[in-house]
DNA sequence: ATAGTGACTATAG
DNA sequence: GCTATAGCCACTA
């Protein structure tokens, strides 16, 4: 069972599309809670493996990935450059990439 | 109800 | 760029 807040977080994770990434404060705010970014990562945690969400698409407000090397921060790179996505340094074009909730 | 925790964010040095 | 602090909130024990 899950509360509330968390399905409405794993619906819009799930409806980020290929391609774009959103911050984890994107979602929270997107969620009804803008303070509830740290929240987001536990739903991932907790959901990742439950549900098919589309963590790798997730990342925080630097446009960077927030895992550590070995944690699966190579595979989220490999995928999201899959889908399109420029990584540069480790980082992300924001401005370019961030998922726009239209 | 309380305390601990975290894939966060913003600010300060 | 970096670490340190503080704020903020939901989940778990």
């Amino acid at each position: 069972m899950i509360s509330p807040f968390s399905k409405r977080v794993i619906k819009i994770i799930q409806k980020i599309p290929a391609g774009k990434v959103a911050t984890y404060g994107q979602i929270a705010s997107l969620a009804g809670n803008n303070k509830a970014a740290r929240q987001i990562s536990r739903i991932l945690h907790s959901s990742s493996g439950k549900y098919d969400l589309p963590w790798h698409r997730v990342i925080n407000s630097q446009g960077r990935i927030s895992l550590r090397s070995g944690d699966g921060l190579e595979m989220q790179k490999a995928i999201l450059e899959s889908e399109g996505i420029q990584i540069i340094n480790d980082r992300i074009d924001l401005a370019i990439f961030q998922w726009k909730n239209m």
